[in-house]
DNA sequence: GCTGATGCGTC
DNA sequence: GTCCGACGACGCATCAGC
DNA sequence: GTCGGAC
């Protein structure tokens, strides 16, 4: 390789006079680095890209070495001086274009690939309608050259070719100087001199070097070598050294010199490492992943990664990618900032310095809950409704100038603990943890995340070291979707596509997705055509719902672009389809569409399903992938967004359907419950679709079936002659006189099966109490819930009963239909199912059984139909009108919502077993306050149970929102019986009781 | 003042 | 197994245009 | 965050 010409010193004098000294960076043009760069991106394969770059990199030491003389011997104080110049000068100005995403120093440029277009258009004086802006703006469109579309900077580098300076006047200095100017100006909110420093750099490339240019500012190079590539060649300790302080700078000045080697790479306290990360995996593979060994379980906080480093009084925070966020938590106890000031007494004395590592989280004051980061705000910023950051620490790197990441983690564990903090409140918390040492113990632990709706745990080996920067080193996180089949996934309708790029360019590389509204009339779908099972329905109105584009194979793309090529016509928003509806504004349009009837269904897994504003579901999914084509399936069989409503009820949107079956009495493939076309797709391997690999974590759950199950030792009692073989029921609770195992106990006598969850074969869920668990499962609408007393006055007729409405908490449509007829039918008719569950039994039998049981006051013994009336009477009955003499009475201007629906806000599914919510309902009205049957805008406050679940509560607010700009109050019964309660002591009775006073 | 575009940083 | 790139969601900040 | 692909 040439050796690199130096630059003419003309244009280098001010940066050289700024630096006070001469630097390799002011004599090498920026056409070397550019030419580099093009040589490596055309280059293939790891080996062949290293050799150029290590060659640069040499050559450059070499100017080093030319500029300030040989490598200074170590330890000699009298060069001190000498070496801290030569220090200065380093790789660091080339590395930071090299690497322009791993360059912290350098905040945003506020310029992406638009801001780009418009730039150019206008500094080439390019007509807003030409060729050239057209394909500078739209530079992802298929167009004539197939070369450069999707990549930005080669479609700019091919209408640059004839319009720029054929020589080079810059540096790679002058070139930072301009790039450093810009982010100044951007941070500083000045666009108009980030555009002039812009300006500058372009009139003085070339075409190829604008091509870099604009690569290093968009921070992608793209040329197949990254962050560890660069690192790796300039010197083995860089990549280390790169992860405890995330300076670029710092690398390239102290591993200047190959020969020199760094033996203490270590965290450092007031600079950003880069924290350790736990891999992916399956609860089920725990035991082979730990082999024995013991490791520790916590929750996975669902916030964002934050390093606190406390040094005395002073306070830093860095993110996971190192950027520093200490204005917004603030530097110090006594300044300025949303949560160093509350910490001024959370450190134990004697505790001096520390760095914590840890999950920034939201904590609502009002609600003392943990929002999630997939609700509703943003924990670093300091404007957050009803939240203030709240710092989950789960580990503790250093302690007073002692680096602890070689000790064990349970020994880091113990000293955060007990030596280092006293938890604050709502502000500073320490994450809680528990040792185990079975696969077993981490199911049942994940198995309860599930239920109370987390996001996954962490398991974590006890005695791993802290390893930064790593995502396997003992760490690993547990969620739902890793393991087979315990998520529902959401078949959509391809609507739209966008165009790709890099990769994926020239082709729809990722898609719009909608779902159908069935059950709605909308005579406006005139173009809607034909459906494909052509029954007439062409007025179904698909909304848009989200967006995907992974989980599919290039060759996959590839087939259904080809299929779906002739079907495409481009977006225009000034007359968009009448096929699917955006959400208004048409926030997120696609660059072309496609009636649903000659498009494919994708089965779509995510996550959860979270609000939205961006479509016209009002809901989407976070982390959506695709994982299969589903062809099978028409564009009406998608999952419609009356099934998605009920997916998102069920569990407050996650997605994770059911709690693992350590059982062992399903299988990974079986887990799907999907009666009644039901939303979830089945796991099951789609059509043209490999299997995933799933085989292991089957296996692992066959080999060890019993383990977790709390029926171990009681399946073998099973009397398999029982009244109840090949009936699956699943008991919630049960009585105080008949729990829960003794329920399922005679269950199993009667040869039943028993499940913890329910799925397909599962004839009902046996609850005594409605908990939360229980109205998730009516919400979610798959099964009826049965009473206990159903179950107890089945186990004594040694048959099952009819599921009448005083044996049930909630029974499906279906049911009820399936029951009414039976009753309703002759005495000992056949039922069509063959099926004992739903064989009628007698008015008298009926009758009889209900005595015996006490468990309903309408014992007419007429045909259950007749009970069905019960909850519309309730409701006829509570009083909705406002008491005209209401001014002056403490609930007056109040609109109540009382939440005993099942459904929150559907009045159909009022319960109300011992009448006091009717009572409540009284005491409303004698109060002054108005009712709402249904979360209505006008609704002031929802009056919940006192111990109402957290996740009901988000709901209820999350509703209330949704439909009305402000908060309601969320109050239990006491704020209205004590409201209305004459106030002897208040002057004016006719306030009512401070709401912050009854929070649930 | 509001809204849509655009960019940034987090997951 | 590791590295890289092409994608998803959000909230928030800023600015241009009405 | 997710995923596929190249090596």
């Amino acid at each position: 390789m040439a050796a690199m010409s130096a630059a003419g010193s003309g244009n280098s004098q001010s940066a050289e006079a700024s630096a006070g000294s001469p630097t390799v960076a002011s004599r090498v043009p920026f056409n070397q680095l550019a030419g580099l760069l093009e040589r490596v991106s055309r280059l293939r394969g790891h080996k062949e890209k290293l050799g150029p770059i290590k060659e640069f990199m040499a050559t450059w030491r070499q100017l080093h070495t030319e500029l300030h003389g040989p490598e200074p011997l170590p330890q000699q104080p009298q060069q001190q001086t000498q070496s801290q110049q030569q220090q200065q000068d380093s790789f660091y100005p080339a590395m930071r274009l090299l690497l322009p995403l791993s360059d912290r120093a350098r905040p945003a440029y506020g310029i992406k690939e638009f801001m780009l277009a418009k730039i150019y258009i206008e500094i080439l004086c390019l007509g807003r309608d030409s060729p050239e802006a057209k394909k500078l703006l739209n530079y992802k469109n298929p167009g004539q050259s197939a070369a450069t579309t999707g990549d930005f900077a080669a479609t700019a580098y091919f209408i640059l070719q004839h319009r720029c300076p054929r020589q080079g006047a810059l540096t790679v200095q002058q070139v930072n100087n301009h790039l450093t100017a810009m982010s100044a100006a951007n941070a500083a909110n000045k666009r108009d001199e980030v555009k002039r420093q812009l300006f500058a750099l372009i009139k003085q490339t070339t075409a190829l070097e604008q091509k870099w240019l604009i690569r290093i500012v968009l921070r992608d190079i793209r040329a197949g070598v990254s962050e560890k590539t660069v690192l790796s060649a300039f010197h083995p300790d860089a990549e280390a050294l790169y992860d405890v302080t995330q300076s670029l700078e710092k690398v390239c000045t102290s591993l200047h010199y190959p020969g020199v080697r760094l033996h203490e790479i270590g965290v450092a306290l007031n600079t950003p490492f880069r924290p350790m990360l736990g891999e992916a995996a399956s609860v089920l593979q725990l035991g082979e992943l730990f082999a024995g060994r013991p490791f520790l379980l916590e929750v996975k906080f669902d916030g964002e990664r934050m390093q606190l480093h406390k040094s005395g009084s002073g306070y830093r925070y860095w993110s996971r990618s190192g950027l520093e966020w200490t204005a917004t938590y603030g530097a110090a106890p006594d300044g300025p900032g949303n949560l160093t000031p509350h910490l001024a007494s959370a450190f134990l004395p004697g505790v001096d310095n520390c760095i914590l590592d840890g999950e920034m989280m939201g904590f609502n004051l009002e609600t003392n809950t943990m929002g999630s980061k997939a609700q509703d705000f943003d924990i670093k910023r300091v404007s957050v409704r009803g939240y203030v950051p709240c710092f989950v620490v789960f580990d503790l790197i250093l302690l007073n100038g002692r680096v602890l990441t070689d000790r064990p983690l349970v020994e880091r564990k113990r000293i955060l603990d007990n030596q280092v903090l006293a938890p604050v409140p709502g502000r500073l918390l320490i994450s809680e943890w528990s040792l185990a040492s079975t696969q077993a113990e981490a199911v049942e632990k994940f198995n309860a995340a599930i239920e109370s709706r987390e996001e996954g745990l962490m398991a974590k080996l006890a005695d791993s070291v802290y390893s930064v920067a790593s995502r396997k080193a003992g760490w690993f996180k547990l969620k739902p979707e890793f393991v087979g089949g315990l998520v529902d996934d959401v078949d959509c309708v391809i609507v739209g596509g966008y165009f790709g790029s890099g990769h994926r360019a020239g082709m729809c590389s990722h898609f719009l997705c909608a779902l159908p509204d069935v059950g709605e009339d909308d005579v406006g779908a005139a173009g809607g055509g034909e459906d494909d099972d052509g029954d007439g329905g062409a007025s179904v109105k698909y909304l848009s719902f989200c967006k995907v584009g992974s989980g599919y194979s290039k060759q996959t793309l590839f087939e259904y672009n080809m299929k779906m090529a002739q079907h495409w016509q481009r977006f225009d928003k000034r007359s968009p389809p009448e096929a699917f509806r955006l959400a208004d504004g048409q926030r997120e349009r696609p660059d072309v569409w496609i009636d649903p009837s000659n498009s494919f269904v994708v089965q779509v897994r995510a996550s959860e399903i979270v609000a939205s504003d961006a479509y016209a579901t009002g809901y989407t999914l976070r982390f959506p992938r695709v994982v299969g084509f589903r062809e099978d399936k028409t564009c009406r069989q998608a999952t419609s967004v009356a099934q998605l409503t009920a997916l998102r009820l069920r569990s407050q949107g996650k997605l994770a359907r059911s709690v693992l079956p350590v059982g062992g009495n399903r299988d990974d493939n079986d887990c799907e419950d999907n009666e009644d076309g039901a939303a979830a797709s089945s796991t099951t391997s789609p059509p043209g679709r490999k299997r995933q690999r799933r085989a292991p974590i089957a296996r692992a759950a066959a080999a060890r079936p019993q383990v977790g199950s709390q029926f171990v030792g009681v399946s073998a009692a099973a009397d398999t002659a029982g009244f109840l073989t090949g009936c699956e029921l699943m008991v919630l609770n049960g009585l105080e006189a008949a729990p829960k195992a003794e329920l399922e106990r005679r269950v199993l006598a009667a040869g039943g099966r028993v499940v913890q969850n329910p799925g397909r074969a599962t004839r009902c869920v046996v609850a005594h109490s409605v908990n939360a668990r229980a109205r998730n499962l009516i919400a979610s609408g798959r099964h009826d819930v049965a009473t206990a007393d159903w179950l107890l006055a089945s186990l004594e007729a040694g048959r099952l009963l009819p599921l009448t409405r005083q044996f049930v908490h909630f029974a499906r449509p279906a049911t009820l239909a399936k029951e009414e007829r039976a009753a309703s039918a002759a005495v000992g008719s056949h039922d069509e199912f063959g099926d004992s569950y739903t064989k009628p039994v007698t008015p008298q039998a009926l009758g009889e059984l209900l005595d015996k049981t006490h468990c309903g006051q309408s014992t007419s013994g007429t045909a259950a139909a007749d009970d069905y009336a019960d909850d519309d009477e309730v409701e006829a009955e509570w009083p909705t009108e406002l008491l005209p003499d209401d001014v002056g009475l403490p609930l007056a201007g109040c609109t109540v919502y009382l939440d005993c629906c099942l459904l929150i806000g559907d009045p159909t599914t009022r319960r109300d077993p011992d009448g006091r919510w009717r009572e409540l309902a009284a005491d409303v009205r004698r109060a002054g306050g108005r009712l709402a049957a249904s979360l209505t805008p006008s609704v002031t406050h929802a009056v919940v149970r006192p111990d109402e679940d957290a996740s009901r509560l988000r709901q209820i607010r999350e509703a209330a929102s949704r439909d009305q700009r402000r908060r309601i109050h969320v109050v239990t019964a006491d704020w209205v019986t004590d409201s209305c309660r004459p106030a002897g002591d208040v002057a004016s009775s006719a306030e009512r009781k401070c709401e912050r006073l009854y929070m649930p």
